[in-house]
DNA sequence: CGAATAGTGTCTATAAGACAATATGCC
DNA sequence: GGCATATTGTCTTATAGACACTATTCG
């Protein structure tokens, strides 16, 4: 903040900081964590979540310097992001005081065209007890920021268009099904789902068909709007 | 973050970082927020949110710095307190580029024993449309972190247990009715909120009774839980 | 008793869930 | 036709809301 003056000495008024990204995508049926390798030599696993520090040259929001960890790694644009929460202790980093901010990102499951050092990790979930999916390991403290980033996708599919910003521009019903058994290990019933979205009005019939071998399924798409609708009660099936 | 050593010299690892606090409460029937005088000297109006830095000598956790910024203004002790946001770019402060975490704070409205310099400010509910809340007057971007945090509350205590936490320690439901009339400017019905409170086992009935020139009505306790409990619908007559 | 507020009973409205029934494509 | 999946119909359930009715205290 900018009205008080630079604090007396005893007062830390900088600290080091850096923006941390969980980026989300559903890949082949299964969800999958972006990761990037861990470049300190005291990682404990070789892998951890795309991290870096502000660029005064070409950020001039947060918001983007959490978008360029991810488009370092990806061509794919984010869907969807949030910020998730700010970690800021003395204990997380030995040089002192330090503050993490952490981005959730949720991705398309379009083609991939990954960069360089890239790589998408499984996120399994229990479908015995969707509380307690399995986490890859990821260095540093990253797990249970990743941890309380799936928190939030599991809590906020549930009550809002989200499961829709994992899925590619046009899709089925029978997706959006998929998107909820592939996070929660288990799904709404479809007459549930077609209520809540086309009766909401949430979507947009294109007039195309998917075909298979069965009755083929209306293809839809998410109406204009700005940001992620929200409905007014809980799926109960999910919970 | 600690997986990467310093960064090169156009990154930057540090950068200014305050704590801004929105502390409301509920009194005489008044939403009011905490303020403090605004210091500095380019100040658009006299107060300003609680706000301070760090203080490595006695904070060792983020959440701390925010407490210490309400108990140096009043002696209660928040009954919650969240993060709301941290605000990041290069433009809010004249120096450069800064951080500011916000948190969400209520306090009980328990018979205040405030400290020097505090001041509690009205926020005005338009009855009509509570989208809308007439915020007080606050120096620097202030009144828009107070909005942020005003929308979470509108929202928060329709789906959780958030009202209780205005209230004192005991209290009857008619006092429920009133948290909700003071915040949205409307209430669900007595029906619904004695079905939700009572009927989820959320409260304790202490056996006392508040007596009046009517029916005298039980006096309530919240039951032991660490958090606020989330229900899964919201209400409709609030919204 | 009357005023005032607390609390209950009961019917309606809404949206989710269960599940049977029907539709429509491919083979 | 038979299979598989999509879609619809309809009944049940859970909880909020409307509102009338009863309860209990004070003055």
């Amino acid at each position: 903040m900018s009205q008080s003056d630079f604090p007396p000495a005893q007062l830390l008024s900088m600290a080091l900081i850096s923006v941390d990204v969980v980026a989300l995508r559903l890949h082949q049926g299964q969800l999958q964590v972006l990761t990037a390798p861990a470049t300190h030599p005291k990682a404990t696993f070789p892998r951890a979540l795309p991290a870096g520090r502000i660029d005064p040259q070409i950020d001039s929001e947060l918001e983007q310097t959490a978008l360029r960890q991810i488009t370092q790694l990806t061509s794919a644009e984010p869907s969807w992001l949030e910020q998730v929460e700010t970690i800021g202790n003395n204990h997380r980093d030995s040089r002192g005081w330090s503050l993490t901010v952490v981005y959730f990102a949720l991705l398309r499951g379009e083609p991939e065209k990954d960069l360089g050092e890239a790589e998408w990790l499984d996120i399994g979930i229990q479908t015995t007890a969707c509380h307690d999916p399995q986490l890859p390991d990821l260095a540093y403290d990253h797990q249970s920021l990743l941890l309380t980033a799936i928190e939030r996708l599991c809590s906020k599919v549930q009550y809002s268009t989200l499961p829709l910003y994992l899925l590619p521009e046009v899709f089925t019903l029978s997706e959006i099904r998929d998107v909820f058994n592939c996070i929660l290990g288990k799904s709404p019933p479809m007459r549930s789902i077609r209520n809540r979205f086309v009766g909401g009005n949430i979507l947009e019939d294109t007039g195309e068909k998917r075909y298979g071998s069965n009755r083929p399924a209306s293809i839809y798409r998410m109406k204009e709007c700005d940001c992620a609708q929200l409905f007014n009660r809980l799926y109960q099936t999910t919970q």
